[in-house]
DNA sequence: CTTATAAATGTTATATTATTACATAATGTT
DNA sequence: AACATTATGTAATAATATAACATTTATAAG
């Protein structure tokens, strides 16, 4: 059974932003877009993002500063995250590829050492960027 | 046959800094070491920085926003990064297995794309704290 | 339903990380 | 030597993120 959460307010108009959204938002590009909804500091945007990447609705795109809404219907692999990043135009997709989750997720270092969270990124140029 | 480079007096300094610290380091607190050998702006740390990015000297731990000398003998392998990171102390490694490098470097997504570089970090806590 | 607790908000100030712009100097190439 | 490239120096400022404190709202327990 998955946990339910009530988001409030702040967190809710946050959240709608990221998701209507077609690409990766930073944190100030959100504040200036909520302004008029009556959130009026970093802080406030900060602490809805960092709610919103706590339960996995939204994944923080560190390379880059920016945050996208779960590509995933359950949202509930915040702890196993890979993206596709295009070096030319930017676009980030989340990549849900279940054998690279599974192998990543069972991955163990030469210490015999597991983790219980991680964060891939990559990069090239996507398609259209590569034809043109 | 491996280029060569030779590095600036800059970019000398702030290397020898990284490679002789045992956990990774921030721009600014380089900045701090390196004032008394005539470093005295942020900017000129952050080019050096960039360039040993560049030619595989240093990584960059995305999720920190800090530095760390390649652990690789050869440092070419600025394209396909694997960092694992203590969420308690801190701690980072880069882990080098060649099967996991091989994995993600033909790692190929749904689309069918391929990616030139890659960067993953694991998290979890490093066999000290676990046992602490 | 009211008391206690936790979670979220509002606000100001400030810390941290990184880049722009412009002038100059050193290095490498032909 | 002339040219191009790379690195440096310096000042200002932009962009990203957190600390500290007061208050309010939501949730849970009795």
């Amino acid at each position: 059974m998955e946990k339910q959460y009530n988001l409030s307010k702040n967190q809710k108009i946050i959240l709608n932003l990221i998701v209507k959204s077609t690409e990766p938002l930073k944190a100030y590009s959100i504040l200036y877009n909520v302004q008029k909804k009556g959130i009026k500091a970093p802080l406030q945007v900060y602490r809805a993002l960092d709610k919103l990447v706590e339960i996995g609705k939204i994944h923080k795109i560190e390379s880059r500063n920016a945050f996208i809404a779960c590509q995933n219907s359950s949202c509930q692999i915040s702890k196993a995250t890979a993206f596709s990043i295009c070096e030319s135009c930017e676009k980030v997709s989340e990549i849900s590829n279940s054998k690279l989750s599974k192998y990543l997720s069972n991955f163990t270092d030469e210490a015999g050492m597991k983790y219980n969270k991680y964060n891939l990124e990559f990069f090239g140029l996507c398609k259209k960027c590569k034809t043109s």
